[in-house]
DNA sequence: ACACAGCCACTTGGCAACAAGTTAGGATGA
DNA sequence: TCATCCTAACTTGTTGCCAAGTGGCTGTGT
């Protein structure tokens, strides 16, 4: 139903009027709305009440070599990126059984939530949040505003050399606070990447990550 | 707005009515019916008129090792699954200038995509596009409907060992079409994964791969 | 006591009229 | 001639009412 719009025109050019597709393709005016709708909760173009409805301009991709060892950030900054890491928030988190076991931890152990955001020439594309256990970090609770690199931090407890264990994939849609930290619609999806990571030379996992990624922005690269 | 269904209760059961919904939320009835909708056409619930809305069972997730070498037919096989790969369709493409530049094509070669179903346990879950060039494969008119395995097709040509391109993954929506094919509905993102057979042996690209797979269906393991 | 028809309350689905915002053009007046 | 205001014709947004489908309850006749 929604065929029109893959003709991709480009820029903010004006799509036709409620009416008119209505009147085009035979339908009734709620049904072309319904259609021009999901077109906006996906993120393709946008309404103006009394204008008009226009495409947002494509933004570009981003390719990314999802399962390599480099960290997000060196990989970038390597390819010439503006990328800034703003700190959402540090908190300790309810028990949920499935982060819980990865980290080795009892209910009754602490487990804080460390939650950043990727920002790319100014424009919001992941949330990294890190699951982290007091167990293994007591002086998380007082370090929670100094983060800004997480390896850096492990660095400084004396981890040096990481590992990773198995990455997931899966994709979901954002809550309303994703929304606004993203800055996107309802229904563009995300790609939440899972893994932990781990100290290569103890074995011990020092944090499980989850990993937001607009899909939207992002081409991604998993070549073995 | 929809956190409502957040609390993931299970089966068929009923959800609030759209009026219950609206006083309770202090909203609208048109506003709840949207919210109502966006989950519909996720594919989390389903409406029946005069009746109410209810949960669709949730189907299980299928774990899938996207960057593995074994073919999916194997993968399905080894894991116990009863796959069944059905040939939609096999047709002449016109000029799509990404493909044939894979392939080592001018624009008055002629290219194939052959469309396979993945069918798991009754339940269709994927799209399987390849493409291939006349140039390559010329019999591949007569052959058409006859085409059950491309593997086992390329080895009757005599290709004998494969290798794989760079591998990429993207996330999109169903046509009306893929709709149909994967009884799906129209906002439930599909994973695209593109890349090329090569023949191993003389760096011939066989065919271009595209892979669309229902993202709801499927747990993907990236591990490298 | 039981069968059945009709009615009512509830559900989702759909439509039509209205409200609100924008723009362009023409009438009016200085 | 030019500035200003008003109106009309568009756009999207919102509201309310009615249609259609379902199930249960009740009254009525046998």
């Amino acid at each position: 139903m929604e065929k029109i719009e893959s003709k991709q025109f480009s820029a903010g050019t004006k799509l036709p009027s409620e009416n008119e597709l209505a009147n085009r393709y035979g339908v009734t005016r709620m049904t072309a709305r319904a259609a021009l709708s999901k077109l906006e909760e996906r993120g393709y173009i946008y309404s103006k009440q009394g204008k008009g409805r226009f495409l947002k301009e494509e933004s570009m991709q981003i390719q990314l070599h999802l399962t390599g060892k480099v960290s997000f950030t060196e990989k970038m900054e390597q390819a010439g990126y503006d990328l800034e890491t703003r700190l959402i928030s540090c908190e300790k988190i309810g028990f949920e059984e499935k982060v819980y076991k990865l980290l080795n931890c009892e209910p009754i152990d602490h487990v804080y939530k460390v939650s950043r955001i990727r920002i790319i020439d100014g424009q919001p594309m992941a949330i990294h949040n890190s699951f982290v256990s007091e167990k293994m970090f007591p002086d998380i609770e007082k370090e929670r505003t100094g983060i800004s690199s997480m390896f850096a931090y492990y660095r400084k407890h004396g981890h040096t050399e990481f590992a990773s264990s198995k990455t997931m994939l899966g994709i979901s849609f954002p809550t309303s606070k994703e929304q606004q930290l993203l800055h996107c619609q309802s229904m563009v999806p995300l790609i939440i990447v899972e893994n932990d990571c781990i100290d290569a030379a103890t074995g011990e996992v020092l944090e499980h990550t989850r990993i937001l990624y607009r899909s939207d922005k992002f081409k991604y690269d998993i070549t073995m």
